[in-house]
DNA sequence: ATTATATACGAAAACGTTTTAGTTGTCAAG
DNA sequence: CTTGACAACTAAAACGTTTTCGTATATAAT
């Protein structure tokens, strides 16, 4: 049986309270007494009840992240780099982190509302908001602390952190431009999350600010954010009548199935095909050819999300209720120069 | 302020005792008593404190897991493999998973005192077993329930799921030896990793069955489970008086960065430099050339640590304490046979 | 009519903290 | 010699469950 505070106010003769106070630096205790408990305490191995600490306190000093097998979050590298900010960011604090996966879309309310009603977190980063997303609805109605990694629609309103998407998408599109490719594809994320029609306005802006007319064929959304969806995805995009001869693809895991698809097709990805994605993740540099990617900075993200989530905890203002960040292009060699 | 029980039993005229017994399918609550309890907790949208009810029970229904940060677990791709396996399996049995991260190793200790002694959670899985590990002993001494992933050295013993590591190693060389190689390198893991030095058995073994000598200068350990660790131990090889022509690297993540100590020399891998590494990521299908390398079953691994572990905390016994399970070589064209 | 046996429910303790509201004892000021 | 203030401690309630042990009523057996 672990110790208890019990423990160590029999053995010192000290009542309950005296100890605990000790232990919480109350002012009201003796010097004395104070580093006395404290030594026991430590002596005697003690490990305050979680449970019974937060029953008390309703605090747990945990943070809640939510994720979907189904949509495979945690296959992507993406989120592991995500997940590993957010990790040691949470360390740092003294808190921990709990992860509730669900396997299908009717279970998601059911594992937001354990953790939060059942009390097991004292906030949440939810991840990839959506339209009308109902987790975000349910947070708000309850008042539950939490900042999601992705903006609001317009009227909704909570602290978020976000990576200016039009704006990568731009870059890389203008890029492709600029390495001469005219016919530019555009593989989607899921249009239900709020970040891929951003990112649209990017492929949208792009080509108008070359006066490059838009064509519907060549865009194209993904359900999901698998390697095999993106690949599916070009398949669909080589077999039209005036197929494209470069896209630009949402997230780097999609862009990997699509490169095989161009592969596949007998195309040289960075000469017949010029191929930019969206991530940054490690795998694109040792592609071959090398992945062109629109860099997030996950880690700066992941160590902001919590930084703010644990301050919404502890009831302190937040300096910016929105942190959008700016990604950058990383140019390699799959959207080299178009030859021809 | 969340419903309680009280509020059900208020709401209902019935006693606390009587609503609790109902909910938890006592058989001495009237089976309309039962429904309607059960009915009124869904509409009032009740959800058990987790706190209350672990206080009580002992029990949390969570599973810990501690990461090392500096060790950069959370950055490897086979760990969110694994990952990804132990969340989906724990969420199939209502489990949920603690994520416990600490920076350097003399918080270890801290961290898993936290989890085990602060009653976070009800069994912990941890991975890369080591010599002398303290965190075996640790939860030994406590009698905490815990499953490993790695063996254990002779003489500890607990239940653990393991890979052969000496056989994926010995296959993987002997897959060198029958491409045409002939001088094979070893870069290792960790040495304090019990894997390590199962994984050098297998290198040895494949050597002497091939009548071919060990030459102590061609083994290396890398001290970290990193690219970059990877890539120098590459480069140490090649600036050998007699270098090697091929190597097994105990790590594709390593054998990353060593393929590019290999490429920057000029060497071209799968030709002049023979290649294979362990894990069989996914990222391993995606290099250029295409990493040969020995798959571990890492989502059947974390089910069945998961399966175990929980079997452990309800009490129930293991059919096997012990589970070995044989990895495949994959072969790829990082191997292909030697030319000259 | 008496006793035994189910059946359905309730009272209360317990889990380990934190925290409010005292209760001492000491000392200085009036 | 009171009174008040202060310092250092304690008692007890509370957090929301679960579970043991009762108790009351109804039914069946004697």
């Amino acid at each position: 049986m672990p110790v208890t505070i019990k423990d160590i106010a029999r053995k010192l003769g000290l009542s309950v309270s005296t100890v605990s106070k000790a232990l919480n630096d109350y002012p009201d205790i003796a010097p004395e007494t104070r580093e006395l408990v404290k030594r026991t305490a430590r002596r005697m191995g003690y490990q305050p009840s979680a449970a019974a600490r937060s029953l008390r306190t309703h605090k747990t000093n945990t943070i809640g992240l939510v994720f979907c097998l189904l949509d495979r979050h945690l296959t992507d590298p993406y989120y592991l780099d995500l997940l590993a900010s957010i990790g040691e960011e949470c360390s740092r604090h003294g808190f921990d982190l709990l992860l509730s996966a669900y396997s299908s879309r009717d279970m998601e309310r059911a594992a937001y509302e354990r953790m939060v009603e059942g009390q097991k977190v004292d906030g949440i980063i939810l991840t990839g908001t959506r339209y009308k997303d109902e987790r975000i609805a349910y947070l708000k109605e309850k008042g539950f602390p939490f900042v999601a990694l992705g903006r609001s629609e317009k009227d909704g309103d909570f602290p978020y952190v976000d990576v200016d998407g039009a704006k990568g998408v731009r870059d890389g599109v203008q890029h492709l431009i600029d390495q001469g490719y005219r016919r530019i594809g555009f593989i989607g994320l899921p249009e239900e999350l709020i970040c891929s029609a951003h990112r649209f306005q990017g492929y949208k802006m792009a080509l108008e600010e070359n006066g490059l007319s838009l064509d519907p064929h060549l865009v194209i959304y993904c359900q999901h954010l698998t390697q095999d969806a993106g690949y599916r995805a070009m398949q669909r995009l080589l077999e039209l009548d005036e197929p494209p001869n470069a896209a630009f693809i949402c997230s780097d895991v999609m862009a990997l199935g699509a490169m095989m698809a161009v592969q596949e097709r007998g195309l040289t990805v960075g000469q017949d095909f010029g191929i930019v994605g969206f991530d940054d993740i490690p795998m694109a540099a040792q592609l071959q050819p090398p992945l062109t990617s629109v860099r997030q900075p996950i880690y700066e993200i992941g160590t902001l999300l919590c930084r703010m989530l644990i301050k919404l905890i502890q009831g302190e203002p937040l300096d910016e209720l929105h942190i959008v960040l700016e990604p950058t292009l990383v140019i390699r060699e799959s959207s080299k120069a178009h030859q021809r």
